[in-house]
DNA sequence: CTAAATGCAAACTCTTTGCGGTGAC
DNA sequence: GTCACCGCAAAGAGTTTGCATTTAG
């Protein structure tokens, strides 16, 4: 897991952490805010180095929504999502749907799709205003 | 079509036109440098804010992709994305996929969903190097 | 004439990077 | 001792915004 000529340090350790730990699908910044509980010396900067260097890795995910904010998310097993368009709250989607999807496209277009990503907005029921 | 309070101007129209002319799915500044073709005079906070005003209208779509980078659309039909591993190009795909997706979710979880977004990945033939 | 829209430039947000110092091994 | 990683702060990319000026209606 740890590639060659890469050092155990404290800091990454926290960051990868703070990312299993929550299903939030959080942001740069709020992983920064965390993880400054337990360092409070943590620059932002290691943050950022840390995060991408993880999901080069294929130990994180990132993530890209609609609002532009690049997210994060510790659950590197191919699902899907869907968005809460009250309260913008991400839920993770089984991946079951992809495959039959990319069977269909490929006898109606000849598209090869290698993966897909499919994205649900919508109310939730359960949720609080 | 125009919103009330809203008045005509060169510069918005010429946007429109490029959106709508294009497959591209472009970003702000290939709008822009393209714009100049026409109006050199036009400034970028004008292709931004045409933009951003067309797309809250539901004129255009704004999309954003893996990139991070926000891109605009003159087919606002719903519809699906495919985008070239090989080349990021990106190619409309159909909406029929969407509906039947839904129902299965909705049945599976009982997520409601409203729209849901499709983006497949892929190497395509056809493509050159 | 009024106020919407423009051009310009400064400001903002998010992210990356250069550098000198620190710490894992 | 070496060099990966850190903290810091400056730089970058993309986007938004305040303001004086222009222009559609």
């Amino acid at each position: 897991m740890e590639k060659a000529g890469q050092r155990y340090s404290r800091q990454r350790e926290e960051i990868l952490k703070i990312v299993r730990a929550t299903k939030t699908h959080p942001t740069a910044d709020w992983v920064y805010e965390q993880s400054r509980h337990k360092i409070p010396s943590i620059s932002l900067g290691t943050v950022y180095r840390n995060l991408n260097l993880l999901a080069d890795e294929g130990i994180i995910r990132r993530l890209v929504f609609e609002d532009g904010k690049v997210r994060f998310d510790g659950n590197v097993d191919e699902h899907h999502h869907f968005v809460s368009t009250k309260t913008g709250k991400i839920y993770d989607i089984d991946k079951k749907y992809s495959q039959e999807l990319i069977d269909k496209l490929y006898q109606d277009t000849g598209f090869k799709a290698t993966v897909c990503k499919i994205e649900f907005f919508g109310e939730v029921d359960s949720e609080e205003a």
